[in-house]
DNA sequence: CCCGCTTCTTGACCCAGGTCAAAGACGCGG
DNA sequence: CCGCGTCTTTGACCTGGGTCAAGAAGCGGG
C-alpha cells in the first residue's frame, strides 16, 4: 500500500473542501478522481423514496472514484466531506496520458487498481455467503493485534460498524451479546476483549 | 470492453486446457492469470466442511486472476476448465514489466482493471442492499434488447443464473412464477417474455 | 445536578429466502 | 414408446435478520 511517486502526485491538484462541500455528485460524468490527505469523505446514494443510503466513507491516505474515472463513465453515488478534508484531485484524461508517458505511473495505477478489486471482491465474498455473525468475527481478527489477549477499540459509534457490516445496529447488537454469552469475547462500551481467539479465527473461516 | 492489442497479446503464450484441467489452486501464490480464449471455467473454493462452493465462471474474452496476480497475492480460489478450454496465460511479473516499457500495456491494463472494479462494485451494491426480486428485475433489462416487446432467452440453465443472483434455485422459480402472476413476464421454459418493460425497469431500481 | 440529545440495548413481531423432500418435466438413448 | 437421469417446480418448514417501539445508558451544557 505505498504512497504515490512523486511523480503522480505532481499531477495532482490539491483542494480544501469544508465539511458538508461535495466532491463529486452522482450521475456527473467522472472526469476526475480523489486521494484523500485528511479529513473524511462520505459516499452515499438517495434513492426512490429520498431516502439517504451511506454507501461508504473513506479517510487518509484513500482513493475516492479511480475506477468510474480511469474507466470513463458516471459517478454513481454523491461524495461528501464529513468535516474539512484535504484532497488532492487527478484528472483522469492526465492520469491517462501520463500513464503512456511516464511508465512508473502506469505501474502505480495497475497496482492501485489490483488492490482495490481484491478488496473489493473479498467483501463480495464475506457478504455473499456469511452471516453476520462470521463477518463480525472476521473484522475482530482482522482488527486485533497478533498477540493474544487482545483489545480491539472500536474507533467508529457501534451504528456505524453495523452498516459497515451490512446490518442493522440492533442486529450487531444481539449479536455481539451472544458471542459475550457463548465466551468468545467480551465486551465494556467501545471496547472488546477477545477470550476465545482461536475459536473466533475458526468461525471467521480461517 | 476492448480486446487486448496486439503488443499485450505478444506477452502471453496460448495454453489448452482439458475439461476438468485446473489452471490455477487455491493458496498457490498468484504469478499468472489467463485471458480465456474459448471454453469455460469456473472458480470455486473448498469450505471447512468440504463443500464446494462455486464463486463464479468465466467465459471466451473475459480475463480471470489479473487482480490477485498484478496485486501480487495468493489466489483465493480454485479455477477448473469446465469443458475443453483455450486460454492466453500472462505472467504477471511479465506484464507489469511491459508496462513500464510499453505505454500502451499500461493503458491497458489500468483500464481492464477499473472496469473490473466498477463491476465487482456493482455487483456488492446489488447484493447489499437489494431482494432477489430486484435483482431479478435488473437482470432481465440488462439482458433484453430495448425495443419493447422483447423475449430473453436464457443461456444457462436456472439454476445457474439462480447461484449467479445470490438465490437458490428454488427461490428463484418461485420469484419468476410470482412475476408472471403480478403480469410483469411471461415464463415458456427457458424464454421469457417481458410483458411490462416500465415497471421492470422501475422494480430494477431505475 | 438535572435536562435533553444521541447512542445502545432489548423485546416483539414479521418476512425473505434457505433447506428438505417429493413430484412433475424434459430430454435422450435404446 | 419406455426407462432414467437431470432440471425445475412446488409445498412445508425454519431461521436470520430487518423494522418498530420502548427503555437504558452516556454525556455535554446550563
Amino acid at each position: 500500500m505505498s504512497s504515490p511517486p512523486a511523480a503522480v502526485d505532481s499531477l495532482a491538484t490539491r483542494r480544501l473542501y469544508p465539511g458538508g462541500g461535495l466532491l463529486f455528485r452522482a450521475d456527473e460524468p467522472a472526469k476526475e478522481f480523489f486521494h484523500i490527505v485528511s479529513g473524511a469523505v462520505r459516499v452515499y446514494k438517495t434513492d426512490a423514496q429520498g431516502r439517504e443510503l451511506e454507501v461508504a466513507r473513506f479517510g487518509p491516505g484513500e482513493f475516492l472514484g479511480e475506477a468510474v474515472a480511469l474507466a470513463g463513465g458516471r459517478y454513481p453515488f454523491t461524495a461528501e466531506a464529513v468535516r474539512e478534508t484535504h484532497a488532492l484531485c487527478f484528472s483522469a484524461a492526465g492520469v491517462l496520458s501520463a500513464v503512456e508517458t511516464h511508465p512508473g505511473t502506469g505501474r502505480f495505477f495497475v497496482d492501485l487498481l489490483a488492490r482495490k478489486c481484491l478488496l473489493l471482491s473479498g467483501r463480495l465474498e464475506s457478504l455473499g455467503l456469511r452471516t453476520v455473525r462470521q463477518r463480525l468475527a472476521r473484522f475482530l481478527c482482522a482488527s486485533s493485534t497478533e498477540q493474544r489477549p487482545s483489545v480491539v477499540r472500536l474507533k467508529v459509534k457501534k451504528g456505524e460498524l453495523a452498516r459497515f457490516l451490512g446490518a442493522a445496529g440492533e442486529t450487531l447488537s444481539r449479536t455481539l451479546r451472544q458471542m459475550q454469552e457463548d465466551g468468545v469475547i467480551e465486551v465494556r462500551g467501545a471496547s472488546i476483549l477477545i477470550k476465545d481467539y482461536d475459536r473466533l479465527r475458526s468461525e471467521a473461516g480461517e
